[in-house]
DNA sequence: CCTCCACAGGAAGCGCAGGAGT
DNA sequence: ACTCCTGCGCTTCCTGTGGAGG
């Protein structure tokens, strides 16, 4: 993904950027603003290990873009670097347990990383876990790195694999640095999986709009060519983000796209309008996310109140006014009755269907009022929340309809 | 006014997968 | 490894509601 590409540089020839790797949300910034007393707190716990010395284990907890995993993976590096320069053997080993999410998988993903000449695919969890005590005890200080550590299925016996090996080591150490979104998740562990993981923790702050506007200047100095974002749409865009919850990879994605308009319109400026647009690209990126990745038969309720409101896009007297693209909660249910029949799929009843339709409100995705004089009966009267021919064209795909 | 309509949404219960307890 | 339990997704049944129509 970081490598280039010959086309690159002929793709970015007529470009407002100069390198957009640089925001793309991979990247791990060089540098890293309002860290700095994180970044120092993470090194002196783990500068035990140039001691030869196991160093505390390590929590560290904060919201999905407050620069966790850029900041202890910076740390490590630089750990790595000093450590090899120096000719200490202290290693460091990053895993993202999203994609290791059991103990073994997360295991022999270590050892993998140590050897990475052998391949340890089938192997007895014993012997990889031998493996890896095998490799710590020529006298080596490992610092295991566990992303999104609440993913995995059995972290108790993970956790306890890797420490119970330091009672077996007297050369070498395993220190574990855990990161997570999701404070909650620490009170759902065994009690001594808690006190030896969380031996150390750290909290990361959400970003304030200043602080978001500063890094996206960094950013932007590099990525882009000289002046060619304007002050006011950084503070835009900074703005934006800080509102959304202060995630400085939503405000990097913003600024991403903005460069993007820029470039489609081939002017050599950012302004706050560019901003605006992409702020809307990224939020309906959001929303045909979230369409997506709906449950199977949500997405067979959505996409029949898009074919209908495409279909009548009657405009409906209701209340003596003139509405468009409302639809009675009825005449939605026997639509989807129809659909899902007709491609082979379950249909759920009428009173589950009701749930159905509250919970695509609750994100968003349809808008709805009770019914008023003017309609027979009592009934929710529903209209899509976004572009219905976009919806249903995703949810064709999605449905494998058509 | 009463009745019917076209639903809303609560209550109870059922079958199943997966985690806890032993 | 075995049962037991629990939560989840869902169905069935039911009562409530407000306007339309006679």
């Amino acid at each position: 993904m970081l490598s280039q590409n010959i086309f690159d540089k002929e793709f970015d020839r007529d470009s407002v950027f100069t390198d957009r790797n640089l925001l793309s949300p991979h990247y791990t910034p060089l540098e890293l603003p309002f860290r700095e007393h994180q970044i120092k707190q993470i090194s002196h716990i783990l500068g035990q290990t140039l001691h030869n010395k196991k160093s505390d284990n390590l929590f560290i907890y904060g919201k999905t873009g407050t620069g966790k995993t850029s900041t202890t993976k910076n740390v490590m590096k630089q750990l790595v670097e000093f450590s090899s320069a120096k000719n200490i053997k202290v290693e460091g080993i990053y895993i993202n347990c999203r994609n290791h999410n059991s103990k073994y998988r997360a295991l022999i993903k270590i050892v993998k990383d140590l050897y990475p000449e052998g391949n340890f695919m089938g192997f007895s969890a014993a012997f990889i876990y031998e493996k890896l005590v095998g490799y710590v005890r020529a006298g080596k200080q490992l610092v295991i790195v566990l992303d999104e550590v609440d993913k995995v299925k059995d972290l108790d016996e993970l956790i306890y694999a890797l420490t119970r090996s330091n009672d077996e080591i007297d050369k070498g150490g395993i220190t574990v640095v855990g990161i997570s979104n999701n404070l909650m998740f620490k009170d759902r562990l065994d009690p001594r999986t808690k006190s030896s993981l969380c031996e150390q923790e750290m909290v990361f702050p959400p970003y304030n709009a200043e602080e978001l506007k500063e890094i996206l200047k960094r950013r932007a100095e590099h990525a882009f060519k000289k002046d060619v974002v304007e002050d006011s749409a950084l503070s835009l865009a900074a703005a934006f983000a800080a509102q959304e919850s202060g995630d400085a990879r939503t405000a990097v994605m913003l600024l991403l796209r903005a460069g993007e308009v820029a470039d489609r319109k081939g002017i050599e400026k950012i302004t706050d309008e560019e901003v605006k647009k992409a702020k809307n690209k990224v939020e309906e990126e959001l929303i045909l996310n979230m369409v997506s990745t709906l449950p199977e038969q949500q997405q067979l309720v959505l996409y029949a109140i898009s074919v209908l409101s495409l279909e009548k896009r009657g405009i409906r007297k209701i209340t003596g006014q003139l509405e468009e693209g409302v639809l009675f909660s009825g005449e939605i249910y026997d639509e989807y009755e129809r659909i899902a029949k007709k491609i082979g799929k379950d249909v759920v009843s009428a009173r589950w269907y009701r749930e159905y339709i509250s919970e695509l409100e609750m994100y968003g995705l349809i808008l709805s009022t009770n019914s008023g004089k003017g309609i027979k009966g009592q009934t929710r009267l529903i209209k899509l929340g976004f572009d219905a021919r976009k919806i249903r064209q995703l949810l064709e795909k999605e449905l494998m309809i058509g």
